[in-house]
DNA sequence: AGCACGCCGACT
DNA sequence: GTCGGCGTGCTC
């Protein structure tokens, strides 16, 4: 064996106590940020003996020349069998960044997801911690020929000469003008004019932020606006403080949230001296804060009583949380859930405990925290994705503090809220627990957060409530086998009653020309009737875009996506097609491209299309739409949901992202277009979603002494599932539901991996495919669909085959996944299948 | 994921 | 003849 380090014979070490003994060289395991299949071992040198720790990261050098930073995932004395041995270059924290616990979540992860540990990795810790390799490249100093240079490396040269070094990125970015950099820098480095080297750079740390806030003498809303008289004299405060309410928000919708100095400052009417005066006229508060912090709050303790039945569920959970580590519960929409959990997270907080509480969706993290906070001031955080950089390692920093006074008790969050270093979790709540974006789907690891956090629970011997109005077929499921507790809550709060659905037959309407485009005329005269009596209205289309697909009228044609195998999407406000898995874009095409005819219509429809519908026959409305398309930024999504909230709206058309967790005051009626698309979907899954979106749709109906009204447009007016949604018999639609999964082998009665085969070339993809899957029928014990073209069979250039395991429940799935591995290893030595690849999918939605 | 190595097409 | 395209294999 080689090391290129020193050796180190004098110590062993003791990873029991951390103790040094005299004897064998350490080594270090470390998880690289990169899909590596192996594990990869570094020799631990001698002068970083002392501060090698697990859950600490360290700079390696993995290949030729790169640098990464890496985690220690394990310390021993086992020297690899192979290969030259590289040390630690350096180790980069004081203390660890991750807590063994989270290392155990992670292999967890890896093992059961069926990915790598370096993938959990990229997706666990915060980007900030995560440092990238650089290349810099610099002029070597001393004299060269310029004759014998072409252009592109003479402009190089200059512009390497203004700079004592830039680094590759930056360069091939200023040079893209002017040909490939990356090969005029190569050319360079052979003639020796320029040498480059490898940095690892480090994203700016914590950093100290300037923030104001507003006093909170001015919550009042009373007050706040008679500050505004107050500054009458002071037009560029009134200004700043207009700015100030813009982006922290304005009394009447809640506490303002601090904002930073900086943010204000880049408002284009705000002027430093004006807000500075503000400061000093005790209006606002000027404080430091570490970047990424939350902001204090001082706890205003609001104690809304509980009524007779949430005081009922909530006795009853605590019950079932004795005898369960998991508890459903079951609570109609607007029960009032979300009280029973503040009065459970305060007793975990008594005890000491933290709580993590998972919601499916960004945006109600922004509802939630309000009431939070309005209770346990600072020590709650919020932790998604969408917050920046630095936000999201000031929340993960304030996780490790050693000092548990200082430390976030409660956490709320999205899916990737489940990697935070809990120290001591008491509680995990997991809000619309039948979401499936709780599921991770694309880039690996794929999982499911509400069973990784049911795992993470577990770990830390913590309780997990599942909260939902239509529970998931198999949290009923387990629920009904006695692995979890149940507690159903069937009274809604403020008197609401459940709204009245009714079915709108469209195949009658349409027969009897009771239609005006997408709407019967029964749905347009409840909207008429909305509009005249100043009630609001929610309509439902579960497609964003104008039509799903266009087609040539003379000949058939459908435009399809150049990359992937799936009709493009017509948006009408851009005039464009889309490609809704990959983005690609094209105008629409005025002639066919088949045939030249002109006749290109649209197909289907979605919500832009009801918009212009609607439009047309309600030019009075304000009408508004909810999707992906508009609301892609948080900002886009708070306003249209902010004056929907104000009334400023009279029609929200939306897809499922108007189904989620919003309470609107004013709805009296929810109209869904078509329930056939969503019942029609091609999946096992396809009714309980069915069944699941039309409740919680028809949820945001109902105002207080005023029964809503919902009714649901379709082709299929006999259909059962429509029938429970009617009676709102959630027993009948499971007790259905459950006996079609069983009778047809689907979960929960089996377990599912889902395996995607991809190679450039069909034949490939199909043999390779077909192999694996008559391999894996000579295993009794499972049984095996496909392998199949999926619905989209080509994605990004690539041929996708799918083979689908279903496992028995009374078998190891861990020795299916083993089996799987070991299979596809097998076939992989071949020369023709090198390039394939295996993505599974385990538990796949 | 990068990056080097290696084997086939369009050029100085 | 060479430059450079990307398909393939390896990284402690």
């Amino acid at each position: 064996m080689l090391y290129t380090g020193k050796t180190h014979t004098e110590y062993i070490f003791d990873p029991t106590n951390y103790r040094l003994m005299k004897g064998s060289p350490l080594f270090a395991d470390i998880i690289l940020p990169l899909p590596l299949v192996r594990n990869y071992t570094f020799l631990v040198p001698e002068e970083l003996i002392l501060q090698a720790a697990i859950g600490k990261r360290a700079v390696v050098q993995f290949g030729e020349k790169r640098l990464y930073s890496g985690m220690i995932e394990r310390l021993h004395h086992e020297a690899p069998e192979t290969g030259v041995i590289k040390p630690l270059q350096t180790i980069l924290d004081d203390e660890p960044v991750a807590l063994d616990s989270q290392i155990g979540l992670w292999k967890w992860m890896a093992d059961y997801y069926m990915c790598t540990m370096g993938e959990v990795y990229k997706a666990a810790l915060p980007s900030a911690l995560k440092l990238e390799s650089e290349t810099e490249i610099r002029l070597v100093p001393g004299e060269f020929d310029m004759e014998m240079l072409s252009d592109a490396e003479k402009a190089m040269i200059s512009q390497l000469g203004n700079k004592d070094k830039m680094s590759l990125g930056e360069i091939s970015t200023s040079f893209r003008s002017q040909g490939n950099a990356l090969s005029v820098a190569r050319s360079l480095l052979q003639k020796n004019i320029v040498e480059v080297s490898e940095t690892l750079v480090e994203k700016p740390a914590r950093k100290k932020e300037k923030i104001l806030s507003l006093l909170p003498e001015f919550y009042d809303a009373e007050k706040y606006r008679n500050l505004f008289i107050q500054l009458k004299k002071a037009p560029e405060q009134i200004r700043a403080l207009s700015a100030f309410s813009r982006l922290a928000g304005n009394p009447e919708n809640g506490i303002p949230e601090p904002v930073s100095w900086d943010e204000l400052l880049a408002e284009e009417s705000v002027k430093a001296s004006a807000l500075k005066a503000l400061v000093k006229r005790n209006i606002l508060a000027e404080s430091w804060k570490t970047a990424g912090l939350q902001p204090t709050l001082s706890p205003v303790k609001e104690t809304k009583t509980l009524n007779s039945s949430q005081q009922l569920a909530m006795q009853q959970l605590k019950q079932q949380m004795e005898n369960f580590d998991v508890v459903l519960l079951h609570g109609v929409t607007s029960s009032g859930k979300t009280e029973i959990y503040i009065r459970l997270i305060a007793e975990c907080l008594e005890r000491g405990e933290q709580v993590l509480y998972l919601l499916p969706e960004i945006a109600l993290t922004t509802q939630i925290i309000n009431r939070l906070r309005a209770v346990f001031g600072d020590q709650t955080g919020v932790y998604h994705s969408r917050f920046s950089g630095r936000e999201r390692l000031g929340t993960w920093y304030r996780m490790l503090e050693k000092d548990p006074s200082r430390r976030l008790k409660i956490i709320l969050g999205a899916r990737s809220a489940i990697f935070l270093p809990f120290h001591k979790l008491g509680m995990v709540i997991v809000d619309e627990e039948h979401e499936n974006t709780y599921k991770q789907f694309d880039p690996a690891p794929r999982y499911h957060a509400r069973d990784t956090a049911i795992m993470l629970a577990h770990m830390h011997g913590a309780k997990v409530i599942l909260g939902t109005a239509t529970p998931s077929v198999e949290s009923f499921f387990n629920a009904r086998l006695q692995k979890y507790g149940m507690v159903y809550l069937g009274e809604r709060h403020r008197q609401l009653e459940l709204p009245e659905i009714r079915i709108v037959d469209l195949a009658h309407a349409y027969k009897s020309r009771q239609m005006q485009g997408e709407f019967s005329n029964q749905l347009l005269k409840e909207i008429q009737r909305c509009l005249e009596t100043r009630e609001q209205v929610i309509l439902f289309q579960n497609r964003r875009g104008y039509s799903p697909f266009v087609q040539c009228h003379d000949c058939g044609w459908v435009p399809y996506c150049r990359h992937c195998d799936v009709a493009l999407t017509y948006h009408k406000a851009s005039a464009s097609l889309v490609c809704h898995y990959c983005g690609y874009t094209r105008h629409m095409p005025t002639q066919c491209d088949a045939c030249q005819s002109t006749d290109i219509r649209t197909k289907g429809f979605g919500t832009e299309k009801i918009q212009d519908e609607l439009r047309f026959i309600f030019p009075d409305a304000h009408i508004a739409r909810l999707d992906l398309d508009v609301a892609r930024s948080r900002k886009a999504y708070e306003n249209i949901i902010g004056s929907f909230e104000k009334r400023e709206i009279d029609i929200l058309i939306g897809t499922q992202m108007i189904s989620k967790g919003l309470d609107f005051d004013h709805v009296s009626l929810v109209g869904i277009l078509n329930a056939d698309n969503m019942l029609n979907y091609p999946d096992f899954r396809a009714f309980e979603r069915s069944f699941q979106l039309i409740t919680q749709v028809s949820g945001r109906a109902g105002r207080k002494g005023k029964r809503g009204l919902v009714l649901v447009q379709t082709f299929t007016s006999k259909h059962p599932v429509l029938k429970d949604v009617v009676n709102n018999d959630f027993l009948h639609m499971m007790e259905v539901e459950l006996a079609e999964r069983k009778k047809y082998h689907y979960p929960p009665y089996v377990r599912m991996i889902r395996l995607s085969i991809r190679h450039r070339q069909q034949e490939t993809a199909e043999a390779f495919a077909s192999l694996i899957a008559s391999e894996l029928r000579t295993l009794k014990q499972v049984e095996v669909l496909g392998p199949g073209a999926p619905p989209i069979s080509r994605l990004r250039n690539e041929y996708i085959r799918e083979i689908l395991v279903k496992i028995p429940r009374s078998e190891s799935i861990q020795a299916m996944r083993e089996a799987i591995l070991s299979i596809f290893e097998k076939y992989h030595e071949q020369k023709t299948f090198t390039s394939v690849r295996l993505m599974a999918d385990v538990d796949p939605q």
